[in-house]
RNA sequence: GGGCCGGUAGCUCAAUUGGCAGAGCAGCGGGCUUUUAACCCGUUGGUUGUGGGUUCGAGUCCCACCCGGCCUACCA
């Protein structure tokens, strides 16, 4: 392909800036630049202060003083205001804003002109304050690091455009305090909840993408190849069988903080690609997991936001530990105000299953009817925080039954804002009756779920080997993240979510 | 996938019953020695998401398609 060939470009590979007013005018400027012997993208830029360590060290001054300090600050210019015989600019870093300064008297002066709000400088000067006491820098010398070619957003407005900040974060990081601030959260959390494990003792590790068996959870995978191989692969749906291979290994305590593909609709909670945390834990049962995540959720919470106490959709949240436990079937039946269990004939199940608009196929049992059940009538209404427990073996193939009904595992899953935030168990390590679990998973198949747990032999060999007894977790991050900011777009706590290409 | 709503200048938004596509910001020119979304004067800038149709005339009405938001369905 040849550079004319390119859709929009121009032999001189500046694609259609040169078309647009705005940008050529930017183009002209990065060549008078160029003519003046002056380089408008250097390479590097001697820092010695960001704005909000300026703020913080000179806090005291008093209007129309000079400190006599000299700083090298650098950032992009947001704003700028010519009066004539000075100046004022806005220049932005990550750490905020700090006003830049400039007379006619003053060597940066002359350079200040031609300057766009976009553009990336450096500029050294003494730290003072104006007669208005808006601490600023005074130019003593502007080198331009990055001329920007494309204008900023409205600089009041900013960028509104739901799709446009998704697809040009980097413009909305610019402009968006809030999204810089979510940004920053984010970290937080991650970096909150590794803490919050590596202190008990855990492991963090990394485990495949790439897999010939998706399993680990009841979800439709990503499918690929392998060219050299000639294989046809799957993208993970979960990091399960891999840290309990881990556990089999003799890991005590183990976890991944992993990206996760489900190729599943897409929707204000649900990207294709999320992060999800799991742990194991050996030796421990799903009630120990469960006071690990009402702490490590409040510790992480009182780490970011400085308080156990959230509001999220206009509903003040507590996520002190301990949060209530209740159970599947109890609370199903006492929302729906239909007695569910068990024992119930499964034509009775599907028709009372009917009238709370559940549509049960020929495939599901009782446990599984009750389930849809309870994520149709029930789960919304869960604000939380709270555990759900007594989960049907039927809908758990990877869960250890309980010993006084083996048709119930040992599962919990916790809720909070009407969606669930995580989902426990203690791990079934029986390789015999996980091999039973999985051939009725491949009957379900055969019945037409294609969201049935595939078998995967090399798990079963793996469990017979010995897996001790293990407590497991796996933790919805970006829905902790939105809980924590606030946020009710799965969107808005993912950098780059997933969007259609542009027509 | 289905339903509802939306897409107008680089950005934020107007546009009466179908009747000359506008404003602010950004840009450009000029003025201004303490601004804070600076201000004042002047000025450039449009494939109204795309493609059809109705009409003397379409941003506006009709059809199809693209993209997005919300709801809904599956999932964490």
């Amino acid at each position: 392909m040849t550079v004319s060939d390119r859709d929009g470009a121009t032999p001189e590979g500046t694609s259609d800036l040169e078309e647009h007013r705005l940008t050529a005018v930017r183009l002209a400027k990065v060549e008078a630049m160029r003519s003046a012997g002056l380089d408008p993208y250097p390479t590097r830029f001697e820092r010695t202060a960001v704005a909000a360590e300026i703020r913080s060290e000179h806090s005291g001054m008093a209007p129309g003083e000079d400190s006599g300090i000299e700083v090298a600050v650098a950032g992009r210019i947001m704003n700028v205001r010519d009066m004539g015989k000075l100046a004022f600019a806005v220049l932005r870093d990550w750490s905020g804003d700090i006003q830049l300064f400039t007379t006619a008297a003053d060597d940066g002066f002359e350079s200040f002109g031609a300057l766009d709000a976009g553009d990336w400088v450096g500029v050294t000067g003494e730290v003072m304050t104006t007669r208005r006491g808006e601490l600023s820098v005074r130019v003593r010398e502007l080198t331009m690091l990055a001329k920007g070619l494309r204008p900023l957003p409205e600089k009041w407005h900013g960028l509104q455009d739901v799709e446009q900040r998704h697809r040009m974060r980097y413009v909305d990081l610019i402009v968006n305090e809030e999204s810089r601030e979510v940004l920053r959260l984010r970290s937080a959390v991650v970096r909150g909840l590794r803490d919050a494990f590596e202190r008990r003792g855990f492991i963090e590790v990394e485990t495949p993408v790439l897999q010939t068996v998706p399993g680990g959870g009841l979800a439709k995978p990503f499918e690929t190849h392998h060219n050299a191989l000639d294989m046809d692969m799957y993208l993970r749906i979960a990091t399960e069988l891999h840290l309990k291979r881990l556990i089999v290994g003799g890991v005590d305590k183990v976890f991944e903080i992993g990206r996760i593909f489900r190729n599943e609709g897409v929707s204000p909670r649900h990207n294709p690609e999320f992060t999800m945390l799991e742990a194991y834990w050996s030796l421990a049962d799903y009630t120990d997991v469960m006071e690990l995540v009402e702490k490590a959720v409040a510790e992480v919470a009182e780490e970011v936001l400085g308080t156990t106490l959230v509001e999220y959709g206009g509903v003040s949240l507590d996520l002190t530990p301990p949060w209530p436990r209740r159970g599947l079937f109890e609370i199903t039946s006492e929302t729906t105000g239909v007695e569910w269990d068990l024992d119930m004939p499964i034509d009775t199940a599907r028709a009372l299953a009917l009238e709370h608009g559940v549509e049960a196929e020929p495939s599901w049992g009782v446990g599984k009817i009750v389930m849809e059940v309870f994520e149709e009538q029930v789960e919304a209404s869960l604000s939380g925080p709270v555990f759900v427990v007594d989960y049907p073996a039927e809908v758990s193939p990877l869960a250890k039954s309980r010993s006084d009904d083996p048709r119930l595992v040992e599962r919990f899953e916790a809720f909070v804002g009407g969606w669930e935030l995580g989902n426990a168990y203690s791990e079934l390590n029986d390789p015999v009756e996980q091999r039973r679990r999985f051939e009725a998973q491949a009957r379900a198949k055969a019945l037409g779920d294609d969201e049935a747990h595939p078998i995967d032999e090399d798990f079963l060999k793996a469990l017979e080997y010995g897996m001790p007894p293990t407590g497991g977790l796996g933790i919805g991050v970006d829905r902790l993240i939105m809980l924590l900011t606030g946020q009710t777009s799965i969107r808005e706590v993912v950098l780059f979510p997933h969007l259609r290409p542009e027509g």
